[in-house]
DNA sequence: ACATTTGTTGGTCTACATTTC
DNA sequence: CGAAATGTAGACCAACAAATG
């Protein structure tokens, strides 16, 4: 078929491969595609031709264009659904590092979320007390990949407290929250695996899913949980591995799961041998937090805990509780990723919790937490304002007419950065438009509010 | 043809599908060749048969044969040769974690490679004056992921020492060496890349690979520097996107690359624009390097330096060299895998960087190595021992007869612990035998003197 | 309810380059 | 040196399953 029949033909993508004879087919069409995606010729929720019609155009074998799809779909550029079509994925163009503040100088920041500073002197405290001791250089050794027995030992107690039992030989310590997502992806996940997430989701998890080539789909939430039957049914036909979830003040929703919607999707996990890979960061914020899904499914649950937002940022430790069949890997992704947790930090970390310290440092921030509540609530009640009264950011769902990117630029212009669902989406993401707040942000109560009363006149006025 | 004319026919390993109709033929394949392997059914070395013959007495298709194949190779399981077969990895069964020292209470230790520990009291007071300032909490709080710039001149200075100069937004800050390998291997290549490496390579190296399913091609070793024309020819065939090397005191044969080898190398760099990943852990042993790869083909070297062995192995911090086309993808990288480094221990290195007292730390280890290479050339220098004589570790050649394995057995039960050869091998590994001896890792000259007279009694005998 | 559209995936075919003999 | 052995890789075909209308 000559190519010109395609001339008045609407297509809404038509590369034109150079075919310099170097590079396969494949790989071209894949190279093209992704330059147009990221030139931005290519937007966020467009259509892409069916994969036979592109084929046709091309003149290449249908398997040719699948293919080159899937590589630009196991860096998170596009996704197919079958039956409906290939769309480029939401999210595109919106993954920035996550702590850029760059330009950020005049704004008052409710984007990035930063823990609470203030306690960060109970950790200085704890450090000079340790650098009085005689043999703290031993601190700063090659120690157990895992992490030494005594911060281990720490890590149970600090589990314990997060509502999981786990034995010292079945903790990890890693360096934070991120690191040890990446070291449970690479050690137990393999490039072209497939993970279910909520259609919103941390985008650590975005970024570390593109480099390894896992490909993350999408689950709708629904009323705080997860769509279970949405779940299963990718179970059945998509192969899915495992599950990235997050059941206490999700990120970045800040929805946290009732014991009704844990027992139903540990019960999933357990039916369909799921690896779960469970985010507890966020958990300390409940006084008395509901149980882990680790707790529900114990066989198949990674429990991941870091102590960077109840304790100190600057403290880069997570705790790994791991269940007996992943234990060698993702010691094996610990050593191949860090050798080792950074000691100092663990050591600090293991005497602020074993002090009793840890817990003072969390009841503050509750505290603290609960007035920022308050205000935030004060200002915002009258709007669609998701999550608990607990949390360390807030979900702000937005009034027809809002895209989160738009909303964004809008907030920015008056002074106040937040950040749109855009960058939490992940795949086509058909959710009701909305920004998270990171209330624990802005240095002080007066700078919230600040910000709060500048986001209530934008909303009051469009 | 029926399966019975291969009952006589000698096939070195004959699966039996179960076909339970639920996985799919290559991986079924793919799994229990894997699960032979690690049964230890088939040893390393072993060869297995064609892909064709196995196809024929397997019944299916040539490439669902290579297909699963092509499985076990990203793991680092096999290696095929085209035209020579396909062989179990030399270093399958010996990959143990870096920081293995279960059982070894009563043994020398010239098998785990240590730092040399006395200068941790330096970093120590380091600390105190840190921590006697009344900001110091600020660092505690979260900064720009590649590092704050501060750190970052420190970073700059310290590669300025190693012979490179690179402006402070081209410096990456990671967890120490490891961790930035793990950055750049991830930033950088994709599942199914192909990496050249020398034929013994650090064994991080090949964790990583194995994980992230990069494929390791071996180099061999010529006098100290890698077999270019091997090189040379992996490129035109095999589609090799990059390359690990480290050119001073390489791990484990502690040989350093003369100007030379360095010239032709960087040269083969350019012309075939390969991604080249730098490892100058030990360049700080050299009181005069010579000028690092990155120096000489600087648009496609990643330079990588850590600090815990010139400093002090608790500084879990490295200092990543990045050439402008790929800063951008590792400052990315960083950002999955660890947000940021921990910043009160990037604190404590800029600060002995910048004091000065990191260069006379460098001075103390380099003179005590002196000394320890002065012993171990008195005890072993009548055999065939490698690398130079500021090393941290030596590679020792073992006298026929020997196995790398035999060996660290042999020794093991004498009361030292080597590493063989095996240990660090990629690939089939036609290379002669030997062992690493990590000189520095005993605590005391006395102890490494004892373990040195161990093994001259044990190769004199044999 | 059923045919059509559409993405996904396992298996197959062919060309090619190197090593071995 | 050339033929046979051998691994690698891109492209192709066909079966399948979900979504759509």
């Amino acid at each position: 078929m000559p190519v010109n029949s395609f001339d008045d033909y609407p297509m809404t993508w038509r590369p034109s491969l150079r075919r310099t004879g170097e590079e396969p087919l494949y790989r071209e069409i894949a190279g093209q595609l992704e330059a147009d995606i990221r030139s931005g010729l290519l937007g966020p929720g467009d259509k892409l031709p069916p994969q036979r019609e592109l084929a046709d155009y091309l003149d290449v074998n249908l398997s040719t264009v699948a293919r080159a799809f899937k590589l630009c779909a196991e860096k998170g550029l596009i996704c197919g659904e079958t039956g409906r079509g290939t769309y480029i994925a939401a999210g595109v163009g919106s993954d920035l590092p996550m702590l850029d503040e760059t330009g950020l100088d005049r704004c008052i920041n409710l984007g990035a979320s930063h823990p609470l500073y203030e306690q960060n002197a109970y950790v200085v405290e704890t450090l000079r007390r340790l650098l009085k001791k005689a043999n703290v250089s031993a601190v700063l050794e090659y120690g157990e990949t895992a992490g030494r027995l005594s911060h281990r030992r720490s890590g149970q107690r600090w589990l314990e407290w997060m509502g999981l039992e786990v034995p010292p030989e079945r903790i990890l310590l890693t360096a934070g929250l991120q690191n040890s997502l990446a070291v449970a992806m690479t050690a137990l996940l393999r490039s072209g695996d497939k993970l279910a997430v909520s259609a919103l989701t941390y985008p650590g998890v975005k970024k570390l899913a593109g480099l390894l080539g896992v490909q993350l789909l999408p689950v709708p939430c629904r009323r705080g949980g997860l769509d279970l039957e949405v779940l299963d049914q990718l179970c059945r036909n998509e192969g899915v591995r495992g599950l990235y979830v997050s059941p206490d003040h999700h990120n970045p929703t800040a929805a946290t799961m009732d014991s009704g919607q844990r027992a139903a999707l540990a019960e999933l996990i357990r039916r369909r041998e799921l690896l779960c890979l469970e985010d507890g960061t966020y958990s300390f914020l409940s006084p008395a937090p509901l149980p882990p899904l680790a707790a529900l499914a114990p066989e198949q649950c990674v429990y991941l805990s870091t102590v960077s937002n109840a304790l100190s940022a600057g403290l880069r430790i997570a705790f790994v509780g791991m269940p007996p069949r992943y234990a060698q890997a993702l010691a094996g992704g610990g050593d191949a990723l860090n050798v080792m947790a950074p000691p100092l930090e663990a050591e600090v970390v293991s005497q602020l919790i074993d002090s009793g310290l840890a817990r003072q440092m969390v009841e503050e921030k509750r505290r603290e937490l609960r007035r920022r509540n308050q205000l935030t609530e004060r200002y915002l009640g009258n709007f669609s304002l998701l999550g608990e009264s607990g949390a360390q950011f807030r979900w702000l769902e937005l009034p027809p007419g809002w895209s989160g990117r738009s909303f964004e630029e809008a907030a920015r212009a008056r002074g106040v950065q937040v950040f749109g669902w855009e960058r939490f989406a992940v795949g086509g993401g058909r959710v009701t438009p909305g920004v998270r707040l990171a209330i624990s942000s802005p240095r002080s109560r007066q700078e919230l509010e600040r910000g709060l009363g500048l986001l209530r006149n934008l909303l009051e006025e469009a």
